[in-house]
RNA sequence: GGGAUCUUAGCUCAGCUGGGAGAGCAUCUGCCUUACAAGCAGAGGGUCAUAGGUUCGAGCCCUAUAGGUCCCACCA
C-alpha cells in the first residue's frame, strides 16, 4: 500500500474532520460494562460565562491524555463533563448587560431576570464546549451535564434536606463579609485583600464621672481606622493585663455625637503594644469586635443599611455614604477637640474579589454549614493517603485550609442559583426545609407560605459534581459503576473552594471518597511570568494558538517541561518547537510510506520476520525501553517526563540514527530480506511510537495511523503498546552505541578540519577485538554511509594505515582516516600558506599597535587587552600553522 | 505574623527514591545530503543562590542567610 502525504504537515482541516469521525463512531461514549474496569475523570465544570482559556486547555489536555492512555489500555473510560452555572459571575455578566439596556434588574424582577439568565445559558453555555472540543477533548458529549439542571437541582435540595435534618445545615447571625454593590455576602475565600494607603485616627472619649457627670479633663484615647464605625459603639476595650487602664474597667465612657454611655471592658484579644492599647467595640462591623461582644454581651448595633450608607442607628447622619459620613464624623470629632491627631497608615483591606469594592463586614442571618464534624474524613482521606494529592506537597497547603477550617457560609443574595429549599410561615414566621412548599404551618397551621429568597453558593451544587453527574440521587447503574472516580485534574487555586467540598459532601452523601488521586497543575503565566488577564491583556487565546499551529502543538507545550503543580510560563517559541516535532513526525512517517511498495501491506500485524539486523534489534530496543518508561511515568502521572521521552526517542533515536542507518538497505534492492526486515521494524517502531504519542497529540497520530495501514480503524481505540522481552536486545544495543560513538568521532573530525561534505574518505577501524570489527562489517554500509566513509576496512592491527591519518578513539577500539583522504593535501598546503601570510600581517599590525606609545598611554585599558589578547591568539596559530606546514612538506 | 514554593547554561525550565549536570530557545561554525531548512552535522556556555553540616559520595538530605513568587490570617 503506498499512500502520500503532504511535505508539511498541516493541521487546519485534519482536526475537525477527525473530530467529527471520533464523535460519529461514538467513540468517547462509555457504557456500563461489567466486562471491563472502568476508569472515570469528571471534569471541573467550566463556568458557562466563560471562554476557553490557558488553564482550561491545560486542565483538560492533561484530563484526555489521562483518558486516552486509560482507554488504549482497555478500561471503560468516561469522561464526565459538563459546565457550572456559576451563581454571581454569571448573574454579574447579565445584570451588566442589562445595564446597558438601561434596566436595573430589581425592575425587571426576579422571573424575567432568570428567563434572561437561562437565554444567557442557552447562547454561551455551549461555547465553551465546542471549544473544548477543538482541543480534541475526548468527553462523552452524550452524558453533559450542567449544575443546574433538573437532576442537580434535585440531589442539591436532596443534600441541603438531609444535612438540615442533621443538623449541620444551620441558620445563623454572623459577621459576614457584604458587598454594598453586588447586594450580596461573600465567602471569605472571595475576599481579596488589597494594601491601601489610608488613616490611623487617634480620638478620645470623654470618661463618666462617679457622680455620672461627663468630665472634661478625663479621656481614653485610642485609634481607629474607621471613625464612622464608632456611631455603633457598644464599648471600649483595654487589656486586662494592661496596668495603664486597670482602675479604669468597668467605668463607662461618653460616646461623642450619639451620646451614649458604653462600657469599659477588658478582654485579652487587646494588644497592649499597638497604639494606645485601647480598642472601641463595634461588634456589628468587624468580625473580632462581634467575638468581644459575644463575650461581654454587647448590644450589636447595626448603623449600616445593604448599600453602605449610614440606617436609622447614625442619627443625624442617616442616609450619608459611609466615606462622607466618616469626613463628617472626623470633622465633627475635630470640632469637639476630640480628634488627638491623623496618623498616615498604610493597612490591608478587604475587597470583593469581582467588583473590588471594599467589603463591609454586617451582621447578617445567614444559612451556614457546621463544618467541625463533617471536615473530619477529609482530614482522614488525606491523612492516610487514600486519597493521593499530586504533587504531594499540597497536603500541607490542604491541611492549612482543614485545620483553620470556618462554618461555610452557603446563602447568596442572588437570584441565579439552586434557590434554597426553606419556607417562612408568613403567620408566625417557622422555618420549614423541604422538598417543596409545606401545605401548612406545622406551628401554627396557617397556609401561607414564602420561599427563601436567597440562592446557594455556586460551590454548593460544585460540591456534589462527581456523584450527581451519575445519577444521584437516584440509584443508577452508573453510579454503582463508575463512582467512585479515579482522578481529579484541577488548579491548586481551588482546593478548598472545590476539593475539600467535593470530598466530604462526597462522604457524606455516598459514604465514600469521590476520586482516588487529585492531580494538580499550576497557573499558566505569559512569557514575563505574569498572571493572564483582562485587565493587563497579556491572555494568550488558546484558540488563536490553534489556529496558527494546530491543537497538538499546543497540547504538547502545554506538557511538556512542566511538573505538576508548577506554573509555567507560556511562549509562542514553544508552541513553535512543538509544532515542528509535530512536522518531525510527520516527515518520517512519510519517509516511511513513500518507501513502501505499492501492494506492501503495513506491518502493523505481521510477525517479527527473519532476517532482522542489529540495528533493527537496537531500536526495538530502545523502543521497547521508551514504553516501559512512558508508561511508568504515567502511572505515576508524570506526564511532563513521558512525553519527553517519546519525543527523544522519536526525535533523536528514530528520526536522527536509525532511519539515517537503514536508508541504504532501502535504496538497495539487491537484498530483500533486509529490505523487508527494515520496512517492518521501520513501520513497526513508528505505529507503537504513534500509539505512546497519541494522548498527547491525539490528531496528527490519528492520521498518519489511518493513512498508513488499513486493518485498525482508529489509533484510539487501538491497545497501548506493552514492553516485551521479546524485543530486549541488550547486546546489539550496545554494539550499535560503539558504531554511534565512531560516527560521532568522525563527524568531529571532519567538522574540526572542515572538510567539505562531497569529500568521501577511507576510513580503518582498529581493534583487538573480533567481535568488535564484526559488528563494523555487519552495520558496514550505514556505517559508511553516516561516517561519509568511501570505504570502511576492519582490521586487526594498524598494517597498511598512513602515518599521517587521523585518529578517533573509541571504546576498545581505534578508528583511522587517512589524512590525504579527508583534505587534497598541495590545497592545504596552499591554504596554509595563505594563512601564514595572513597572520603574519595581524601580528605586524598588532605589534605596531602596541608599541605605540599613544596608544598604550591613551587608550582605555580594556582595549589594549584586547588587542594583547588578538596578538597572542595570533601568535598561537602562527605557531600552530607553522609546525603544520612542516608536517606536511615531510 | 503563619505556611508553601522557587533560586540549575544568555532566556524559559526538566532533573522521580542522593552516584552521568540536561532540554528547548538563543549564540557560533559547516551544510538547500532525493522524509523534513519547521531541517541536518558540529561547537561554545553552568563552583546547580550563599555559608556551614550529614555522607564514601549532594543540584537532590539538614541548618542558617539573602532574594523572588504564592497562599492564609490580619492589629484597632
Amino acid at each position: 500500500m503506498k499512500k502520500e502525504l503532504a511535505k508539511t504537515y498541516d493541521p487546519k482541516g485534519i482536526e475537525d474532520r477527525l473530530y467529527s469521525k471520533w464523535e460519529e463512531k461514538k467513540y468517547f461514549h462509555a457504557e456500563v460494562d461489567e466486562t471491563k474496569k472502568p476508569f472515570t475523570i469528571v471534569i471541573p465544570p467550566p463556568n458557562i460565562t466563560g471562554k476557553l482559556h490557558m488553564g482550561h486547555a491545560l486542565d483538560n489536555t492533561m484530563q484526555d491524555i489521562l483518558i486516552r492512555w486509560k482507554r488504549m489500555q482497555g478500561y471503560n473510560a468516561l469522561w464526565q463533563p459538563g459546565t457550572d452555572h456559576a451563581s454571581i459571575a454569571t448573574e454579574v455578566k447579565i445584570i451588566n448587560e442589562l445595564k446597558k439596556e438601561g434596566i436595573d434588574k430589581h425592575d425587571l424582577g426576579r422571573d424575567k431576570f432568570l428567563e434572561r439568565a437561562w437565554e444567557w445559558k442557552k447562547e454561551y453555555g455551549g461555547r465553551i464546549i465546542q471549544q473544548l472540543k477543538k482541543l480534541g477533548s475526548s468527553c462523552d458529549w452524550d452524558r453533559e451535564r450542567f449544575t443546574m439542571d433538573e437532576g442537580c437541582n434535585k440531589a442539591v435540595t436532596e443534600v441541603f434536606i438531609k444535612m438540615h435534618e442533621k443538623g449541620y445545615i444551620y441558620k445563623g447571625s454572623r459577621i459576614v463579609n457584604w458587598c454594598p454593590v453586588c447586594n450580596t455576602s461573600i465567602s471569605d475565600a472571595e475576599v481579596e485583600y488589597e494594601e491601601q494607603a489610608g488613616h490611623l485616627w487617634h480620638i478620645k472619649y470623654p470618661l463618666i464621672e462617679e457622680d455620672g457627670s461627663v468630665s472634661t479633663t478625663k479621656f481614653i484615647e485610642f485609634a481607629t481606622t474607621r471613625p464612622e464605625t464608632m456611631l455603633g459603639d457598644s464599648a471600649v476595650a483595654v487589656n486586662p493585663d494592661d496596668d495603664r487602664y486597670k482602675d479604669m474597667v468597668g467605668k463607662e465612657v461618653m460616646l461623642p455625637i450619639i451620646n451614649r454611655k458604653i462600657p469599659i471592658i477588658a478582654d485579652s484579644y487587646v494588644d497592649m503594644e499597638f497604639g494606645t492599647g485601647v480598642v472601641k467595640i463595634t461588634p456589628a462591623h468587624d468580625p473580632n469586635d462581634f467575638e468581644v461582644g459575644k463575650r461581654h454581651n454587647l448590644p450589636e448595633i447595626n448603623i449600616l443599611n445593604d448599600d453602605a450608607t449610614i440606617n436609622k442607628n447614625g442619627g443625624k447622619y442617616e442616609g450619608l455614604d459611609r466615606y462622607e459620613c466618616r469626613k463628617q464624623i472626623v470633622a465633627e470629632l475635630d470640632s469637639m477637640g476630640l480628634l488627638v491627631r491623623i496618623e498616615d497608615y498604610s493597612h490591608n483591606v478587604g475587597t470583593h474579589d469581582r467588583c473590588h469594592t471594599t467589603v463591609e463586614p454586617m451582621i447578617k442571618k445567614q444559612w451556614f454549614v457546621k463544618m467541625d464534624e463533617l471536615i473530619k474524613p477529609a482530614v482522614k482521606a488525606v491523612q492516610d493517603g487514600e486519597i493521593k494529592l499530586i504533587p504531594p506537597r499540597m497536603d500541607k497547603t490542604y491541611f492549612n485550609w482543614t485545620d483553620n477550617i470556618r462554618d461555610w457560609c452557603i446563602s447568596r443574595q442572588l437570584w441565579w442559583g439552586h434557590r434554597i429549599p426553606a419556607y417562612y410561615c408568613e403567620d408566625c414566621g417557622e422555618v420549614v426545609v423541604g422538598r417543596e412548599m409545606p401545605d401548612k404551618c406545622p406551628k401554627c397551621g396557617c397556609t401561607r407560605f414564602r420561599q427563601d429568597p436567597d440562592t446557594l453558593d455556586t460551590w454548593f451544587s460544585s460540591a456534589l459534581w462527581p456523584f450527581e453527574t451519575l445519577g444521584w440521587p437516584e440509584k443508577t447503574k452508573d453510579l454503582e459503576y463508575f463512582f467512585p472516580t479515579d482522578v481529579l485534574v484541577t488548579g491548586y487555586d481551588i482546593i478548598f473552594f472545590w476539593v475539600i467540598r467535593m470530598i466530604f459532601s462526597s462522604y457524606e452523601q455516598m459514604g465514600t471518597y469521590p476520586f482516588k488521586t487529585v492531580l494538580f497543575h499550576g497557573l499558566v503565566r505569559d512569557s514575563q511570568g505574569r498572571k493572564m488577564s483582562k485587565s493587563l491583556g497579556n491572555g494568550i487565546d488558546p484558540l488563536e494558538v490553534i489556529d496558527q499551529y494546530g491543537a497538538d502543538a499546543l497540547r504538547l507545550t502545554l506538557i511538556t517541561g512542566n511538573a505538576p503543580g508548577n506554573d509555567m510560563r507560556f511562549y509562542n517559541e514553544r508552541v513553535e518547537n512543538s509544532r515542528n516535532f509535530a512536522n518531525k513526525v510527520w516527515n518520517a512517517s512519510r519517509f516511511i510510506m513513500m518507501n513502501m511498495g505499492e501492494n506492501e501491506k503495513s506491518a502493523i500485524h505481521q510477525p517479527m520476520p527473519a532476517g532482522l539486523e542489529p540495528v533493527d534489534h537496537w531500536i526495538l530496543s530502545k523502543l521497547n525501553r521508551t514504553i516501559k518508561d512512558a508508561t511508568e511515568n504515567m502511572d505515576h502521572f508524570e506526564l511532563g517526563i513521558a512525553v519527553q521521552k517519546v519525543y527523544d526517542f522519536i526525535w533523536d533515536e528514530f528520526c536522527d540514527w536509525y532511519i539515517e542507518m537503514v536508508k541504504p538497505r532501502l535504496y538497495n534492492s539487491d537484498d530483500q530480506t533486509s529490505h523487508a526486515a527494515a520496512m517492518w521494524t521501520l513501520q513497526t517502531v513508528l505505529i507503537n511510537a504513534l500509539k505512546l504519542l497519541h494522548p498527547y497529540m491525539p490528531f496528527i497520530t490519528e492520521e498518519i495511523f489511518c493513512t498508513m495501514q488499513d486493518e485498525e480503524e482508529s489509533i484510539m481505540i487501538s491497545s497501548w503498546p506493552v514492553y516485551q522481552e521479546a524485543w530486549n536486545f541488550a547486546q546489539d544495543e550496545k554494539e550499535i552505541e560503539t558504531i554511534k560513538e565512531a560516527v560521532r568521532g568522525i563527524r568531529n573530525v571532519r567538522t574540526q578540519m572542515n572538510v567539505a561534505p562531497s569529500r568521501k574518505a577511507k576510513v580503518y577501524v582498529v581493534s583487538e577485538k573480533q567481535e568488535l570489527l564484526e559488528i563494523f562489517k555487519t552495520g558496514k554500509l550505514f556505517f559508511e554511509s553516516l561516517a561519509y566513509a568511501s570505504e570502511s576496512i576492519c582490521q586487526m592491527d594498524k598494517t597498511g594505515i598512513a602515518d599521517d591519518a587521523v585518529t578517533v578513539a573509541i571504546p576498545d577500539a581505534t578508528v583511522y582516516i587517512p589524512f590525504t583522504d579527508l583534505v587534497d593535501l598541495s590545497a592545504e598546503i596552499e591554504r596554509l600558506q595563505k594563512e601564514k601570510v595572513r597572520l603574519e600581517g595581524e601580528l605586524k599590525r598588532s605589534r605596531n599597535m602596541l608599541s605605540n606609545e599613544k596608544f598604550i598611554s591613551k587608550a582605555p585599558q580594556a582595549k589594549i587587552d584586547e588587542e594583547k589578547e588578538k596578538q597572542h591568539k595570533y601568535e598561537q596559530t602562527y605557531a600552530q600553522v607553522e609546525e603544520r606546514l612542516a608536517q606536511l612538506r615531510r
